[in-house]
DNA sequence: CTTGAAATCGAGAATGT
DNA sequence: ACATTCTCGATTTCAAG
């Protein structure tokens, strides 16, 4: 359904969805209309749910980088999703196996206000005991990955050396 | 330097960067090349890194997301963040404080290919131990949410409810 | 920041393979 | 069924006020 030139358009676009029908078309060998009619059956069929813009968090001043695992009294997925998905600051809640029963992930500005993240939390009934993990340095952060599909941003930016100048 | 105009122009790119510079003029009250000139400086300085494409990971049969707790001894940190660069199917990777040296976030098709994973990693001289946190239900997951600023994302996609049909 | 104009691109239809 | 070429309308983008 997806073959292997739907997967290449797919990488190109994730890389940069601002270029044209003609550049993408040439990149993997065909025409304008061609690739034109692709990118429209990937939007149909939902595998390309939209096209947004990359934010740099750091030019935004969210510096800390954080994952709390939350453990509650009772199953209040419903309440916590509802809480989280309306704060900006929490950008992924799941729900998970293991010793906790969810997983934040959140971005702020300073400890200060991850402190008053972890504050609201314990508003929603329920949960009962949070353990954060802080990020120290972010090696990368992206999208889903396509196998078979090279992209560049996986060659730039290298690896952060121990020797900082 | 970015005021309020130009996060309500972040929040309406994130949400859907298709959109023509005539739409997001009138949303923010400003002409075409007014809200040209903003996008322009929020790409010069790097707040918009790029625009891409959102694909759905569950279309492309990714259908399991985890976490992943590594510990080792010493610190690997150059060597294991070029080696889950280069696996597409790890999407982040950061080292961090607590009781683990590194987290990892990985989306795969199937358990079987989460073992594959977890075998490469112990490939990496130095990976003693890991801890995989699997995730049953995705809440949500979005990028950098923009303070002030309300999506419609924020209120589609109602809470998941026990009582399913 | 706004207005106005020119070049480019997107999107659809008709055609051919 | 899919790709190609052509065309029109819309958008981007630049210059001037």
């Amino acid at each position: 359904m997806v073959d292997a030139i739907d997967r290449k358009i797919l990488g190109l676009l994730i890389e940069d969805a601002g270029r044209t029908y003609a550049q993408l078309g040439r990149e993997v060998s065909l025409s304008p209309a061609a690739v034109h009619e692709r990118v429209r059956r990937l939007r149909a069929s939902g595998i390309v749910r939209r096209t947004t813009v990359d934010v740099d968090p750091d030019a935004l001043g969210r510096h800390v980088l954080a994952f709390v695992l939350v453990d509650s009294d009772g199953w209040v997925k419903d309440e916590l999703f509802a809480a989280t998905r309306a704060d900006p600051r929490i950008e992924e809640a799941h729900s998970v196996a293991g010793s906790s029963n969810f997983l934040l992930k959140v971005r702020v500005a300073d400890p200060d206000e991850l402190e008053d993240v972890l504050h609201d939390l314990y508003r929603v009934e329920g949960v009962v005991r949070s353990r954060t993990i802080m990020v120290l340095r972010r090696g990368f952060e992206r999208g889903v990955g396509i196998p078979g599909v090279r992209l560049t941003s996986d060659v730039i930016d290298p690896p952060t050396s121990a020797t900082r100048e």
